[in-house]
DNA sequence: AAGTGGTCTAGACCACGTC
DNA sequence: ACGTGGTCTAGACCACTTT
């Protein structure tokens, strides 16, 4: 040991982090390998790869075998959404939730979402929906169901529970990617809000994959002055 | 060892999750001790805890010391948002970068900034600036910086570079906040971004802290039509 | 071929919060 | 008080990728 006594993943952690900062270590350089640090700072190899793949996993450091683990030049952010069930949203702000099933039926799949899902695309299953919160429309939503991958969403009504809080359920876990837009509310969107046509209206799109094939498209239009926060 | 053997944390993640799904374990339920996992798993405690951690990151799992590790009943699904320097963001879809300072100023904190920033708010930096991709806006923002926990932020002049990147490269790792909105466009959006008073942009605001000290906050507008993704 | 990170082990001690 | 997860250790083997 070299170095000054540390204890714990993270005070290497922070240690790490000090000469990043201070430029000790530039971006783009590759620093000692875990043996080297462990010695240095008197702990175990597994506390240091501890500290390090935290790191990595941030974005700060960027590790390969055999290559080492370098500084990653331009560190880009992470922020995280918390993507909650609507129902919980709006009760945990203290109004009252409500669910109203708009349209519900087996249609074949529309032609620009023939590229997303896989197979004939004869019995896509399309839920449209909204979601209220003290008696106002909060959150719009269109969705397609890809009954390929999940043969039991035909066999739900969706009139009671929405296909949100059904598929968290009795989907498999899945990775997923959204986009968000704002955008100008159209006629139907301004009765649905209670707005007028043109407003800015935050819209989303969620596509949700497992095992590489999509499993459901939503789209989601949010009522006018809707926040979308998140951490960093 | 009671169970099949499994190999490696990610094999005992995908056993739990799988547990999860099938409800084996339902939601709320506490399951078995890390000891009593590694045992039926036929591997060491370590490995156990790391497959769990991993979960209880992505929020499928609640852990606490003595009360033990529960299934959680409504999984809280993440997203997450990369945040580029804007200028690669520009670069890296093929167009061409450009900054320009319009405004940088030690002024008095504004007042609805009070509660945020602490100090006497006498003489807070105060930079305005605008990023384009080939000509056209891409990005308007007006961000605020506390000297109180940058000091060497007064002496940069974000005239070539943005404070954005001069942030990144000089202020210490820290924790934030971003929220989204969608709004009309004022008089001074429209000339700036050459659209309509009333059109639709994205706005953000992102506050940033350091130690329980505001560093910075910025208030962005995004061009129309601007997307922004993330990925679950 | 060799050096790096990725992971596992068996055991240990500790911190915490519930009981 | 005590059971749980949080973490550390010292060593080992493996996977990957670059040389």
């Amino acid at each position: 040991m070299t170095g000054p006594q540390l204890n714990g993943w993270q005070e290497i952690q922070e240690e790490v982090l000090r000469r990043i900062r201070t430029l000790d270590w530039p971006p783009g350089h590759q620093i000692p390998n875990e043996s080297d640090l462990a010695a240095e700072f008197g702990c175990a190899r597994a506390t240091v790869n501890r500290a390090l793949q935290s790191l990595a996993e941030s974005g700060l450091l960027e590790r390969r075998r055999r290559a080492g683990t370098r500084v990653v030049a331009l560190p880009i952010r992470h922020a995280r959404l918390r993507i909650p069930v609507v129902r919980h949203e709006i009760e945990d702000s203290g109004r009252r939730y409500g669910y109203e099933l708009l349209h519900r039926a087996i249609e074949p799949r529309p032609h620009d979402l023939a590229d997303l899902f896989t197979g004939d695309g004869s019995g896509m299953l399309h839920v449209v929906a909204r979601h209220l919160a003290d008696g106002a429309t909060y959150l719009h939503e269109d969705r397609w169901i890809s009954p390929a991958v999940i043969p039991a969403a035909t066999r739900a009504d969706f009139t009671a529970i929405s296909a949100n809080e059904w598929l968290v359920a009795n989907a498999p876990i899945s990775t997923g990617e959204i986009a968000f837009t704002a955008e100008a509310a159209t006629v139907s969107d301004a009765e649905l809000f209670a707005c007028r046509p043109g407003d800015s209206l935050m819209r989303g799109v969620r596509t949700t994959w497992h095992n590489a094939q999509a499993v459901t498209l939503v789209r989601q239009t949010f009522h006018p002055g809707y926040r979308l926060t998140m951490q960093a």
